[in-house]
DNA sequence: CGGTTTGTTGCAAGCCAATTGCACTTAAGG
DNA sequence: CCTTAAGTGCAATTGGCTTGCAACAAACCG
Protein backbone atom coordinates (compact mmCIF):
# COMPACT_ATOMS: atom_id res chain seq x y z
CA UNK A 1 0.00 0.00 0.00
CA UNK A 2 1.40 3.19 -1.03
CA UNK A 3 3.81 4.11 -3.39
CA UNK A 4 7.44 3.06 -3.02
CA UNK A 5 9.88 5.59 -4.13
CA UNK A 6 13.17 3.29 -3.32
CA UNK A 7 15.15 3.88 -6.28
CA UNK A 8 18.22 6.42 -6.58
CA UNK A 9 16.62 9.47 -6.70
CA UNK A 10 18.47 12.09 -9.45
CA UNK A 11 19.03 15.82 -8.43
CA UNK A 12 18.84 18.57 -9.96
CA UNK A 13 22.57 19.52 -11.17
CA UNK A 14 22.99 22.36 -9.15
CA UNK A 15 25.95 24.06 -7.73
CA UNK A 16 28.92 22.29 -9.04
CA UNK A 17 32.40 23.66 -7.63
CA UNK A 18 35.22 23.10 -10.02
CA UNK A 19 37.98 20.44 -8.82
CA UNK A 20 40.48 23.08 -7.63
CA UNK A 21 37.98 25.59 -6.23
CA UNK A 22 36.66 22.48 -4.28
CA UNK A 23 39.86 21.68 -2.19
CA UNK A 24 40.02 25.43 -1.47
CA UNK A 25 36.83 25.48 0.15
CA UNK A 26 37.18 21.89 1.73
CA UNK A 27 40.49 23.37 3.75
CA UNK A 28 38.24 26.78 4.49
CA UNK A 29 35.59 24.50 5.85
CA UNK A 30 37.72 22.28 7.93
CA UNK A 31 39.91 25.16 9.38
CA UNK A 32 36.39 26.76 11.01
CA UNK A 33 35.51 23.22 12.07
CA UNK A 34 38.37 23.40 14.46
CA UNK A 35 36.62 25.65 16.75
CA UNK A 36 34.16 23.52 16.89
CA UNK A 37 36.61 20.39 17.91
CA UNK A 38 36.84 18.96 14.85
CA UNK A 39 39.76 16.79 13.38
CA UNK A 40 40.96 16.45 9.63
CA UNK A 41 40.23 13.17 9.52
CA UNK A 42 40.16 11.66 5.89
CA UNK A 43 36.33 10.79 6.35
CA UNK A 44 35.50 14.65 7.20
CA UNK A 45 37.57 15.48 4.20
CA UNK A 46 35.83 13.16 1.83
CA UNK A 47 32.46 14.00 3.13
CA UNK A 48 32.95 18.17 2.32
CA UNK A 49 34.49 17.63 -0.43
CA UNK A 50 31.38 15.56 -1.79
CA UNK A 51 28.80 18.08 0.32
CA UNK A 52 31.14 21.20 -1.26
CA UNK A 53 31.12 20.46 -4.65
CA UNK A 54 27.57 19.45 -5.20
CA UNK A 55 25.48 21.53 -2.86
CA UNK A 56 22.38 19.50 -2.57
CA UNK A 57 20.71 17.23 -0.13
CA UNK A 58 22.04 13.62 0.08
CA UNK A 59 20.58 10.80 2.41
CA UNK A 60 22.86 8.87 4.69
CA UNK A 61 22.58 5.93 2.10
CA UNK A 62 23.95 8.19 -0.42
CA UNK A 63 26.28 9.22 0.95
CA UNK A 64 27.73 5.88 2.07
CA UNK A 65 27.99 4.70 -1.84
CA UNK A 66 30.11 7.77 -2.81
CA UNK A 67 33.46 7.73 -3.51
CA UNK A 68 36.51 7.47 -0.51
CA UNK A 69 33.30 7.09 1.63
CA UNK A 70 31.79 3.65 -0.04
CA UNK A 71 34.26 1.43 2.20
CA UNK A 72 33.42 3.37 5.36
CA UNK A 73 30.99 2.24 8.24
CA UNK A 74 27.65 4.44 7.49
CA UNK A 75 27.83 4.77 11.19
CA UNK A 76 30.79 7.36 10.74
CA UNK A 77 28.98 9.37 8.21
CA UNK A 78 26.23 9.53 10.60
CA UNK A 79 28.17 10.18 13.19
CA UNK A 80 29.92 12.75 11.21
CA UNK A 81 26.64 14.28 10.04
CA UNK A 82 25.25 14.86 13.22
CA UNK A 83 28.11 16.55 14.51
CA UNK A 84 28.03 18.85 11.57
CA UNK A 85 24.21 19.24 12.54
CA UNK A 86 25.10 19.68 16.29
CA UNK A 87 27.41 22.39 15.02
CA UNK A 88 25.31 24.51 13.02
CA UNK A 89 26.87 23.50 9.42
CA UNK A 90 24.59 20.71 8.48
CA UNK A 91 20.46 21.00 7.99
CA UNK A 92 18.16 18.05 7.94
CA UNK A 93 15.55 18.21 5.73
CA UNK A 94 12.70 16.18 5.63
CA UNK A 95 11.88 15.94 2.14
CA UNK A 96 10.19 12.75 1.39
CA UNK A 97 9.17 10.22 4.39
CA UNK A 98 11.51 8.34 6.61
CA UNK A 99 14.35 8.76 5.09
CA UNK A 100 16.07 12.05 5.97
CA UNK A 101 18.20 14.49 3.68
CA UNK A 102 21.23 16.40 4.61
CA UNK A 103 22.69 19.48 3.18
CA UNK A 104 25.78 21.76 3.87
CA UNK A 105 25.01 25.25 5.20
CA UNK A 106 27.20 27.17 2.84
CA UNK A 107 25.47 30.99 3.46
CA UNK A 108 23.70 32.40 0.67
CA UNK A 109 22.92 29.02 -0.76
CA UNK A 110 19.12 28.53 -0.17
CA UNK A 111 17.62 26.36 -2.08
CA UNK A 112 13.33 25.37 -2.40
CA UNK A 113 12.32 22.01 -4.21
CA UNK A 114 9.93 20.51 -6.11
CA UNK A 115 9.66 16.39 -5.92
CA UNK A 116 7.57 13.79 -7.61
CA UNK A 117 5.30 12.15 -5.68
CA UNK A 118 5.33 9.35 -8.28
CA UNK A 119 8.81 8.55 -8.91
CA UNK A 120 10.98 10.67 -6.13
CA UNK A 121 12.80 12.99 -8.71
CA UNK A 122 13.35 16.35 -6.43
CA UNK A 123 15.08 18.84 -8.21
CA UNK A 124 15.81 22.99 -7.42
CA UNK A 125 12.98 25.46 -7.40
CA UNK A 126 14.42 27.45 -10.53
CA UNK A 127 12.86 30.97 -9.01
CA UNK A 128 14.23 33.15 -6.75
CA UNK A 129 12.81 32.50 -2.97
CA UNK A 130 10.84 35.27 -1.35
CA UNK A 131 9.89 33.79 2.20
CA UNK A 132 13.38 36.30 3.59
CA UNK A 133 10.56 38.60 4.01
CA UNK A 134 8.32 36.48 5.69
CA UNK A 135 10.44 35.15 8.04
CA UNK A 136 11.38 38.57 8.81
CA UNK A 137 7.76 39.45 9.56
CA UNK A 138 7.37 36.43 11.76
CA UNK A 139 10.42 37.25 14.16
CA UNK A 140 8.62 40.41 14.51
CA UNK A 141 4.88 39.58 14.93
CA UNK A 142 4.99 36.18 17.23
CA UNK A 143 8.72 36.26 18.58
CA UNK A 144 10.45 33.33 16.87
CA UNK A 145 14.29 33.50 16.90
CA UNK A 146 16.51 32.86 13.87
CA UNK A 147 13.69 31.46 11.76
CA UNK A 148 15.01 29.80 8.26
CA UNK A 149 12.50 27.24 6.18
CA UNK A 150 11.67 24.82 4.57
CA UNK A 151 10.03 24.63 1.33
CA UNK A 152 8.84 21.64 -0.83
CA UNK A 153 6.78 22.17 -4.07
CA UNK A 154 4.30 18.19 -4.28
CA UNK A 155 2.88 17.10 -7.71
CA UNK A 156 3.92 15.28 -10.63
CA UNK A 157 7.23 15.52 -12.44
CA UNK A 158 6.57 16.02 -16.34
CA UNK A 159 7.69 12.49 -17.13
CA UNK A 160 5.41 11.39 -14.48
CA UNK A 161 2.65 13.36 -15.56
CA UNK A 162 2.22 11.24 -19.22
CA UNK B 1 24.31 13.55 20.31
CA UNK B 2 21.51 16.32 18.39
CA UNK B 3 18.78 17.17 20.81
CA UNK B 4 15.78 14.65 20.98
CA UNK B 5 11.95 16.36 20.94
CA UNK B 6 10.39 13.53 21.97
CA UNK B 7 7.59 14.50 23.93
CA UNK B 8 3.70 15.49 23.42
CA UNK B 9 4.33 18.49 20.71
CA UNK B 10 1.60 20.83 21.62
CA UNK B 11 -0.14 21.84 18.25
CA UNK B 12 -1.99 25.49 17.47
CA UNK B 13 -5.45 25.01 18.47
CA UNK B 14 -6.95 26.40 14.89
CA UNK B 15 -9.88 25.22 13.03
CA UNK B 16 -12.04 23.36 15.65
CA UNK B 17 -15.36 22.67 14.17
CA UNK B 18 -18.34 22.31 16.17
CA UNK B 19 -19.81 19.06 17.67
CA UNK B 20 -22.55 18.63 15.36
CA UNK B 21 -20.70 20.07 12.46
CA UNK B 22 -18.01 18.03 12.59
CA UNK B 23 -20.85 14.38 12.54
CA UNK B 24 -22.75 16.36 9.35
CA UNK B 25 -18.92 16.08 7.84
CA UNK B 26 -17.84 13.44 8.98
CA UNK B 27 -21.19 12.18 7.00
CA UNK B 28 -20.11 13.57 3.85
CA UNK B 29 -16.49 12.52 4.06
CA UNK B 30 -17.25 8.88 4.85
CA UNK B 31 -20.01 9.20 1.55
CA UNK B 32 -17.19 10.61 -0.53
CA UNK B 33 -15.31 7.60 0.16
CA UNK B 34 -17.57 5.16 -0.86
CA UNK B 35 -16.35 6.07 -4.62
CA UNK B 36 -12.94 4.73 -3.37
CA UNK B 37 -14.24 1.22 -1.78
CA UNK B 38 -14.17 2.37 2.11
CA UNK B 39 -16.92 1.10 4.17
CA UNK B 40 -18.49 2.58 7.25
CA UNK B 41 -16.57 1.26 9.99
CA UNK B 42 -16.49 2.56 13.38
CA UNK B 43 -12.33 3.05 12.91
CA UNK B 44 -12.81 4.97 10.05
CA UNK B 45 -15.59 7.04 11.65
CA UNK B 46 -13.51 7.80 15.07
CA UNK B 47 -10.69 8.96 12.94
CA UNK B 48 -12.48 11.32 10.68
CA UNK B 49 -14.02 12.10 13.42
CA UNK B 50 -10.85 12.89 15.33
CA UNK B 51 -9.04 14.61 12.20
CA UNK B 52 -12.21 16.59 10.87
CA UNK B 53 -13.15 18.21 14.22
CA UNK B 54 -9.65 19.40 14.51
CA UNK B 55 -7.88 19.37 11.50
CA UNK B 56 -4.41 19.52 12.50
CA UNK B 57 -0.98 17.12 11.81
CA UNK B 58 -1.08 14.05 13.69
CA UNK B 59 1.51 11.03 13.96
CA UNK B 60 0.25 8.06 14.20
CA UNK B 61 1.38 7.48 17.83
CA UNK B 62 -1.17 10.44 18.61
CA UNK B 63 -3.82 8.93 16.76
CA UNK B 64 -3.69 5.44 18.57
CA UNK B 65 -3.92 7.97 21.66
CA UNK B 66 -7.42 9.38 20.74
CA UNK B 67 -11.15 8.79 22.25
CA UNK B 68 -12.53 5.64 20.65
CA UNK B 69 -9.10 5.28 18.49
CA UNK B 70 -6.97 4.17 21.47
CA UNK B 71 -8.08 0.80 21.81
CA UNK B 72 -7.68 -0.27 18.32
CA UNK B 73 -4.75 -1.98 16.37
CA UNK B 74 -1.95 1.03 15.67
CA UNK B 75 -1.69 -1.36 12.39
CA UNK B 76 -5.56 -0.36 11.76
CA UNK B 77 -4.88 3.21 12.11
CA UNK B 78 -2.30 2.84 9.83
CA UNK B 79 -3.81 1.10 7.01
CA UNK B 80 -6.60 3.87 7.17
CA UNK B 81 -4.47 6.44 7.35
CA UNK B 82 -2.63 5.17 3.89
CA UNK B 83 -5.50 3.98 2.25
CA UNK B 84 -6.67 8.03 2.84
CA UNK B 85 -3.48 8.74 1.72
CA UNK B 86 -3.90 6.53 -1.57
CA UNK B 87 -6.74 8.39 -2.13
CA UNK B 88 -5.74 11.47 -1.95
CA UNK B 89 -7.75 12.71 1.02
CA UNK B 90 -4.86 12.38 3.50
CA UNK B 91 -1.74 14.46 3.41
CA UNK B 92 2.07 12.98 4.46
CA UNK B 93 3.75 16.05 6.28
CA UNK B 94 7.64 15.40 7.13
CA UNK B 95 7.70 18.41 9.77
CA UNK B 96 10.03 16.75 12.23
CA UNK B 97 12.94 14.08 12.22
CA UNK B 98 11.91 10.53 12.22
CA UNK B 99 7.93 10.24 12.83
CA UNK B 100 5.67 11.37 9.95
CA UNK B 101 2.49 13.67 10.58
CA UNK B 102 -1.01 13.02 8.79
CA UNK B 103 -3.67 15.25 8.33
CA UNK B 104 -6.75 15.25 6.22
CA UNK B 105 -7.25 16.76 2.81
CA UNK B 106 -9.74 19.29 3.12
CA UNK B 107 -10.04 21.60 0.32
CA UNK B 108 -9.33 25.38 1.22
CA UNK B 109 -7.98 24.39 4.48
CA UNK B 110 -4.29 24.86 3.78
CA UNK B 111 -1.25 25.90 6.33
CA UNK B 112 2.24 26.18 6.89
CA UNK B 113 4.10 25.59 10.16
CA UNK B 114 6.49 26.72 12.63
CA UNK B 115 8.68 24.34 14.26
CA UNK B 116 10.90 25.34 16.96
CA UNK B 117 14.32 23.28 16.97
CA UNK B 118 14.73 23.19 20.78
CA UNK B 119 11.29 22.05 22.16
CA UNK B 120 9.68 20.24 19.40
CA UNK B 121 6.65 22.79 19.35
CA UNK B 122 4.42 23.14 16.21
CA UNK B 123 2.29 25.96 15.59
CA UNK B 124 0.63 27.52 12.30
CA UNK B 125 1.81 30.20 10.59
CA UNK B 126 -1.25 32.97 11.27
CA UNK B 127 -0.93 34.92 7.94
CA UNK B 128 -2.18 33.59 4.76
CA UNK B 129 0.06 31.58 1.92
CA UNK B 130 0.83 33.36 -1.45
CA UNK B 131 2.43 30.25 -2.99
CA UNK B 132 -0.35 29.55 -5.54
CA UNK B 133 0.54 31.90 -8.28
CA UNK B 134 4.40 30.22 -7.90
CA UNK B 135 2.89 26.54 -8.10
CA UNK B 136 1.18 28.43 -10.99
CA UNK B 137 4.50 29.39 -11.91
CA UNK B 138 6.14 25.99 -11.72
CA UNK B 139 3.71 24.04 -13.23
CA UNK B 140 3.58 26.14 -16.69
CA UNK B 141 6.81 26.83 -16.86
CA UNK B 142 8.53 23.58 -16.16
CA UNK B 143 5.48 20.82 -16.81
CA UNK B 144 4.83 19.97 -13.62
CA UNK B 145 1.40 18.40 -12.65
CA UNK B 146 -0.93 19.09 -9.63
CA UNK B 147 1.31 20.92 -7.35
CA UNK B 148 0.62 21.66 -3.46
CA UNK B 149 3.35 22.53 -1.37
CA UNK B 150 4.78 22.19 2.26
CA UNK B 151 6.45 25.09 4.06
CA UNK B 152 8.04 25.08 7.49
CA UNK B 153 9.52 27.77 9.27
CA UNK B 154 12.14 26.34 12.02
CA UNK B 155 13.66 28.62 14.43
CA UNK B 156 13.11 29.18 18.09
CA UNK B 157 10.14 29.83 19.84
CA UNK B 158 9.76 32.91 22.38
CA UNK B 159 9.91 30.76 25.35
CA UNK B 160 13.15 28.80 24.30
CA UNK B 161 14.48 32.51 22.97
CA UNK B 162 14.77 33.14 26.32
C1' DC C 1 60.69 13.13 18.17
C1' DG C 2 58.10 10.07 21.88
C1' DG C 3 54.11 10.58 25.11
C1' DT C 4 49.57 12.07 26.38
C1' DT C 5 45.05 13.65 25.58
C1' DT C 6 40.88 13.45 23.32
C1' DG C 7 38.28 13.17 19.20
C1' DT C 8 37.31 9.28 15.64
C1' DT C 9 36.20 4.85 13.78
C1' DG C 10 34.59 -0.05 13.10
C1' DC C 11 31.83 -3.52 14.58
C1' DA C 12 27.94 -5.29 16.42
C1' DA C 13 23.95 -4.88 19.00
C1' DG C 14 19.76 -2.21 19.98
C1' DC C 15 15.82 0.83 19.10
C1' DC C 16 11.48 2.01 17.40
C1' DA C 17 8.18 3.70 14.01
C1' DA C 18 6.53 1.76 10.24
C1' DT C 19 4.96 -2.33 7.51
C1' DT C 20 3.20 -6.85 6.35
C1' DG C 21 1.27 -11.91 6.42
C1' DC C 22 -2.38 -14.42 7.82
C1' DA C 23 -6.60 -15.94 9.65
C1' DC C 24 -10.79 -14.08 11.47
C1' DT C 25 -14.60 -10.66 11.38
C1' DT C 26 -17.94 -7.62 9.41
C1' DA C 27 -20.16 -4.15 6.24
C1' DA C 28 -22.61 -3.93 1.94
C1' DG C 29 -25.46 -5.59 -1.58
C1' DG C 30 -28.11 -8.89 -3.33
C1' DC D 1 -30.00 -14.66 5.20
C1' DC D 2 -25.91 -15.36 2.14
C1' DT D 3 -21.97 -14.06 -0.44
C1' DT D 4 -18.07 -11.35 -1.22
C1' DA D 5 -14.68 -8.25 -0.54
C1' DA D 6 -13.07 -4.94 2.72
C1' DG D 7 -11.51 -4.32 7.46
C1' DT D 8 -9.28 -5.89 11.73
C1' DG D 9 -6.22 -7.96 15.43
C1' DC D 10 -2.09 -10.04 16.46
C1' DA D 11 2.38 -11.15 15.86
C1' DA D 12 6.46 -10.91 13.40
C1' DT D 13 9.56 -8.30 10.30
C1' DT D 14 11.76 -4.41 8.22
C1' DG D 15 14.84 -0.71 7.88
C1' DG D 16 16.74 3.67 8.99
C1' DC D 17 18.89 5.20 12.30
C1' DT D 18 21.50 5.18 17.08
C1' DT D 19 24.73 3.69 20.59
C1' DG D 20 28.31 1.10 23.65
C1' DC D 21 32.71 -0.21 23.57
C1' DA D 22 37.42 -1.09 22.46
C1' DA D 23 40.95 -0.04 19.12
C1' DC D 24 42.93 4.13 16.49
C1' DA D 25 44.98 8.32 15.32
C1' DA D 26 45.00 13.59 15.06
C1' DA D 27 46.60 17.40 17.82
C1' DC D 28 49.24 19.05 21.27
C1' DC D 29 53.11 19.14 24.67
C1' DG D 30 57.48 18.95 26.44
Amino acid sequence: MSDAHSHTHSHGQSCVVSRGETEALVDEFVASLRADGFRRTDALVALLRVMIRNHQPYTLAELAEVEDLRERDQATIYRLVMKLKDAGKMRQLNLAGRVSYFQLVLPGHHHDYLRCESCGEVQEVPLPCALAEVERELMHSLGWKGLHHELEFIGLCPACAD
